[in-house]
DNA sequence: CTAGGGTTAG
């Protein structure tokens, strides 16, 4: 039977205060220790210790380990830590004890430190010993110190078991050795549902989905480790299609496995990577059936998946249901970056100020947030300010992220000069994201000189990033300069660039439509092209000019016209006004970079017919839906 | 004792 943990603490008081009155014989105290150990008995563990002292006896190893096994589980392990120096008996167990403390708190380096200093003595180390140091090991990837020690099991005479077999096969796997792991796995006379767990998760990390795969259909056993080690493989490979199918069967299956918060935390990123809201609805109603969503991760999740689905209301409810001592660092970062995202740069710093008032460190995430928010609201000012309290303040020294957030800071707000300036006055050298910012910059600013030196950088910087060339080329043909189009177009074929076609897709009841730039291939297209041909007619009469400077080509201005109305993601603003009524919010998403032409069309759009829109563009993974990838991206709100 | 984990700009 398990005892409430207030009578239970009662009792242990009253027991240790009528055994301080009567002070037990020596080797009793280590069965006290023992008893204390895992229940955050802090304070009574620091009263026998001083009666040890007081009574000047030395802990033998065998009590040090005890010791320091209560320090480590109470949370105080610099006290762990020091009663370990003062011990002069020495035992496995102490070490055992000591190293298991100090891998828990993630001291890798000193563990494996600790360990050596074991071995230097002569103790070798046991079953007991070994998963701790090679878990050290893999948090360091450090492979080199893993097969060392790996070798000093095997020279002593170690015959790997379950978990010291796990451990190895997951520190190669961790180190990215999936060689040396699978013939260890294949090796192992005894396996645990951990051991295929472990291979599963490295296959998936390696992007060798599928190994994993056959894995996992090849298991005998699987636990919920193994469906989460799937779901959140598929997310972070870019197949959140797959992860909500896994995550489905899963929940279907009569099987004995329960999700659990990091289940659920797992499959929540393949929603916002899909952008389907409604999946993201269905789980977060799923997690509150079996009494998850009021978990911190999940909720920081939610908030994630809501943003990223385009409702913001939902992201800040869901943000508003974690207790202020709960709201961590990342889950004010999540918050920051959904308002960010959505364009709502005095919210995000607002919320940042909030995070600092409630007393919450800011990273450097929280940075990129807070700077890109000031970016896309044109906070030039508090951006500025942001940056350099970085410094001054948080004693933070700005990364190469931090300096591309201020380069679209000065970029965005027109000051071309000084975000260049910022460029060759940086500490590091600038990269893609940075030049890109600039070049970007330069395009929505037309300042031909500058786009022209951020351009020449990305052709040696990403040589197969079709847009950089397709954004300067646009310049050129802005200016009409004909014969630069030329040059680029020819460069690009010389260098067998392809141009990722950019394609949007809305989703409706629950299924994502598609679409790419004059597409003619859905059941609606006639209906759809009906309403993009009588759009600009109706829009001009609202005061729409058609920007042609967003098409490649230098063709007639008529045929310019038409071009633009076939880009994907007016077909799909076009798709979502035939099947919905006024009021409603079309989440439309696309690939690449929305067009400037298409961002007016579809503000017209949201006036005349009464839509509320909502558009991203993604580009910082791939996802999948419907079977075609793409590649995904930072949001933006009209 | 080992395995699955929420936040990032362009």
């Amino acid at each position: 039977m398990r005892w409430n943990p207030a009578i239970q603490k009662a009792i242990l008081n009253t027991l240790l205060q009528n055994l301080l009155q009567n002070p037990p014989c020596p080797s009793s105290y280590a069965p006290i220790f023992q008893l204390l150990t895992g229940h955050n008995f802090l304070k009574l563990g620091q009263q026998v210790h001083a009666n040890i002292v007081l009574r000047g006896l030395t802990p033998s190893a065998h009590l040090g380990a005890k010791m320091v096994a209560m320090y480590a589980s109470s949370g105080d392990i610099d006290s762990a830590n020091r009663l370990f120096d003062k011990i002069t008996d020495t035992s496995s167990l102490l070490y055992n004890s000591v190293i298991r403390a100090n891998t828990r708190y993630g001291f890798s380096e000193k563990t494996v430190g600790i360990y050596f200093r074991m071995h230097s003595l002569g103790l070798r180390g046991d079953y007991f010993t070994f998963p701790f140091v090679l878990k050290c090991c893999a948090d360091l990837c450090h492979v080199r110190l893993g097969r060392c020690v790996h070798g000093q099991g095997l020279r002593s005479g170690l015959e790997p078991d379950m978990y010291v077999g796990t451990s190895l096969i997951d520190m190669y796997v961790k180190c990215g050795e999936m060689g040396d792991a699978r013939k260890l796995f294949d090796k192992m006379p005894v396996r645990d549902v951990s051991s295929w767990n472990v291979l599963i998760a490295g296959y998936m990390n390696n992007g060798i989905i599928h190994v994993a795969e056959d894995l996992f259909r090849r298991m005998f056993e699987r636990n919920i480790v193994s469906w989460t080690a799937m779901i959140s493989g598929y997310t972070q490979n870019g197949l959140p299609d797959r992860a909500l199918g896994m995550f489905h069967e899963m929940t279907c299956d009569d099987s004995e496995v329960k999700p659990n918060w990091v289940t659920i935390m797992s499959v929540l990123p393949a929603c916002a990577h899909s952008a389907a809201l409604v999946h993201g609805r269905q789980i977060h109603n799923y997690a509150r059936w079996i009494g998850l969503a009021s978990n911190t991760s999940v909720l920081t999740a939610l908030v994630a998946m809501y943003a990223k689905c385009g409702s913001l209301a939902d992201a800040r409810y869901c943000f508003d249901s974690i207790p202020l001592n709960e709201r961590n660092v990342v889950a004010w970062n999540t918050m920051i970056n959904a308002y960010a995202s959505h364009g709502r740069g005095v919210e995000a710093v607002s919320t940042f100020e909030d995070m600092i008032q409630s007393g919450v460190e800011p990273d450097a995430i929280t940075f990129t947030g807070l700077l890109s928010g000031c970016s896309h609201s044109g906070l030039v000012d508090a951006g500025l300010r942001y940056f350099d309290c970085m410094n001054t303040v948080y004693f933070m020294e700005p990364k190469h992220e931090h300096y591309a957030c201020l380069v679209d800071v000065l970029g965005r707000a027109g000051r071309l000069v000084e975000a260049y300036d910022v460029i060759s006055r940086m500490p590091m050298q600038a990269g893609p994201s940075i030049w890109g910012a600039l070049l970007a910059a330069s395009r929505n600013h037309r300042n031909l000189e500058i786009a022209e030196i951020a351009a020449r950088k990305l052709f040696v910087l990403e040589p197969d990033n079709s847009g950089n060339y397709v954004l300067l080329s646009n310049m050129y043909a802005d200016a009409r300069m004909w014969e630069e189009v030329n040059n680029l177009r020819a460069l690009l074929k010389l260098r067998g660039v392809k141009k990722s076609p950019g394609c949007s897709w809305i989703e409706m009841n629950g299924k994502a439509h598609l679409f790419v730039g004059g597409d003619t291939s859905h059941p609606q297209a006639e209906e759809i092209y009906m309403l993009l041909d009588a759009l600009p007619e109706k829009i001009k009469a609202a005061g729409y000019n058609p920007d042609t400077s967003f098409v490649l080509h230098d063709i007639s201005e008529e045929e310019k016209e038409h071009n633009l109305t076939t880009h994907s993601e007016k077909l799909a603003v076009a798709f979502g006004l035939l099947n919905t009524s006024p009021g409603t919010v079309l989440r439309v998403t696309k690939n690449l970079r929305i067009c400037g032409d298409c961002h007016t069309v579809i503000k017209f759009i949201s006036k005349i017919y009464g839509r509320r829109w909502v558009q991203y563009r993604r580009n910082d993974s791939v996802t999948n839906i419907d079977g075609c990838a793409f590649g995904v991206a930072s949001v933006g709100v009209g």
